[in-house]
DNA sequence: TTGAAAGCGCTAACAC
DNA sequence: GTGTTAGCGCTTTCAA
């Protein structure tokens, strides 16, 4: 590798000298900096960043910790925090967990030891104490998921209210078992979200054992397949569905379409998430949208903000976007309630 | 920050003494080695990779170079290589050229700044020189599009032969009127799949008028809508249409959704890529099947082990994984050939 | 306008 | 078993 004392010595100056016509200080006379710069040119001279930030630079890298880049709501964070953090001469650092604490842990050793200028983060369930302390040392947000002992920072959706009035949706129209296939109550996300579902059926009027509910990995598209199998084959299937986490809508979906029931005839569901896909599946998903991009626009200027401004700024900051009921042709009432006739007596 | 002059202070030890314990180096007794380490985790002591860096320690940093990590397939590499690279304890710099050769540009400036490891790279259709030089001091491979200025690694499908699969599909089938939505082909990728689909149309015998050819951006969804829907507009329009991108086929299937045209009845339609989703599109979409998945391990696979050996083994390497044609329901023989009657004569 | 030299945190060669 | 010292490539005094 090329370095300023190779350029130095081949133009018979002091590394300082060309140290310093790199970096355009004024001092220097155009014609060493015109010299200079040709040389680095022409050896194919890269500054070395390491060299850099023992001289007390930011390493200009932001750690983005998410479960599955696969997920859409993750790539399309990736993506928007990409471009901004582009448009700042920032580099990001991708690093997947698998919603695995340890794995977790491992990367964040790692952001931490390459001194990253901070990281967003989609905790998991139960993040490691150590994960805890060395995000203590690194400007950062979580995203989407909550966890108390990673700090006040927190850019995320109104899982609780989206939830509700999906399931309000379903109880409106006369359903009376409904089901809920939604990750662990562990999970920030998922407490809220299941505690939304049953809010909606107490506002119902409905009874505890009108919910059917299914709790699983939130990011199984398989877990999603057979947890919609358990519901619908109990001799009182729910006759309306609201799904927590979009990779178990697509399982669900996934699922549905394959086998012969008729929706939403024989069941009614509620998606969780808007993704291309999903308003051309059967009658047309109804879903939640979510402000996904939104927030990770902000998320992204919030961050780049805290790291421009003097570190001593940490006030605690808090942004919970709105989500909202996408209705389609997948809800409709029971049919209990469309044949009367039917209705056992 | 904690550094390993800190704890020597605090310990009475010397710098090195303090190094070699907390790299379990055998010559220092357990003792010190347990006092050392406790003051470590007691003061959140985090080694400096800079530090190391210029020490000669290599960056353990892969940069993937990529358009959008919202495409699916982009995604899904980043996730593969991800996994591979996290159990080698390397870790992943996720930049995005947005199909920007000036962006990519600064994405390899950065990459070669902080001396990354190796680079997996989906280029641009002219990658600036400068690109071509940086990657030239850092083990690379191009994926699926791939720029001779760039080398000769490169893992690929074969865009050419999945393509003239798919036309020939139609061709069978009666169809003498085919339209081509696809990227540019100035692009690889692009100019291979334009080849397999008039491969197919010569194949055959179709005059070369039977074509109806629309390039443009590959992955914007809004070109493949308008495309379709220019397509379509014609008196001429064709029966059979065959896709060059994932992003074009969703722009395609949302356009076709939103319209009064019936599939396969008014026109048949071949996607490119199977995403979720495709399957339950109207009658089922029948598409181009795609190894991204296994292509990423291998390209994962032959990094690792590139990056591990002896630099001085840089052979060409090629690998070209084949597609495969799914049929669902999208594609039928056209119109007038289900009617004879109806033909022109 | 330029040069000499110190030092960032770590490792490794060379003492003892 | 432990300490001393030099040096990685760069920036930044301090001198000239």
């Amino acid at each position: 590798m090329v370095t300023t004392k190779d350029i130095a010595e081949r133009l018979d100056l002091s590394v300082s000298t060309v140290g310093r016509a790199l970096a355009d200080d004024h001092r220097i006379s155009e014609q060493t900096k015109f010299r200079v710069r040709q040389a680095a040119a022409e050896m194919g001279y890269v500054a070395n960043r390491a060299a850099r930030m023992m001289r007390g630079a930011s390493s200009k890298v932001v750690g983005l910790v998410i479960p599955d880049i696969r997920n859409s709501f993750y790539s399309t964070i990736a993506h928007e925090l990409s471009k901004n953090l582009e448009s700042q001469g920032f580099q990001l650092m991708l690093s997947e967990t698998d919603d695995d604490r340890m794995v977790e842990l491992r990367h964040l050793r790692e952001l931490s030891a390459s001194r990253a200028s901070g990281v967003v983060i989609v905790p998991t369930a139960r993040p490691h104490s150590e994960s805890a302390k060395l995000l203590q040392g690194i400007p950062h947000v979580q995203l989407l998921r909550k966890h108390s002992s990673l700090g006040p920072q927190w850019f995320g959706v109104d899982d609780f209210e989206v939830l509700r009035q999906a399931t309000m949706h379903l109880v409106e129209q006369g359903h009376t078992r409904i089901g809920y296939i939604g990750g662990p109550a562990e999970l920030h996300t998922g407490a809220e979200r299941l505690r939304g579902f049953r809010s909606a059926l107490s506002e119902g009027k409905l009874p505890a054992r009108a919910a059917r509910i299914e709790l699983g990995p939130p990011s199984s598209i398989e877990h999603g397949r057979q947890a919609v199998r358990r519901l619908l084959a109990e001799p009182t299937a729910p006759t309306g569905i609201v799904l927590g986490s979009i990779q178990l809508t697509r399982g669900v979906l996934e699922e549905l379409s394959r086998t012969s029931v008729v929706v939403p005839k024989d069941v009614s569901v509620v998606g969780f998430g808007d993704e291309p896909g999903f308003s051309w599946w059967g009658p047309g998903l109804t879903t939640m949208g979510l402000p996904i991009q939104a927030m990770a626009v902000g998320c992204g200027l919030w961050l780049m903000r805290r790291l421009k401004t003097e570190p001593d700024d940490d006030t605690p900051y808090t942004s919970v976007s709105p989500g909202s009921l996408i209705v389609r042709g997948s809800t409709a009432p029971p049919a209990d309630m469309r044949r009367p006739a039917r209705r056992r007596r």
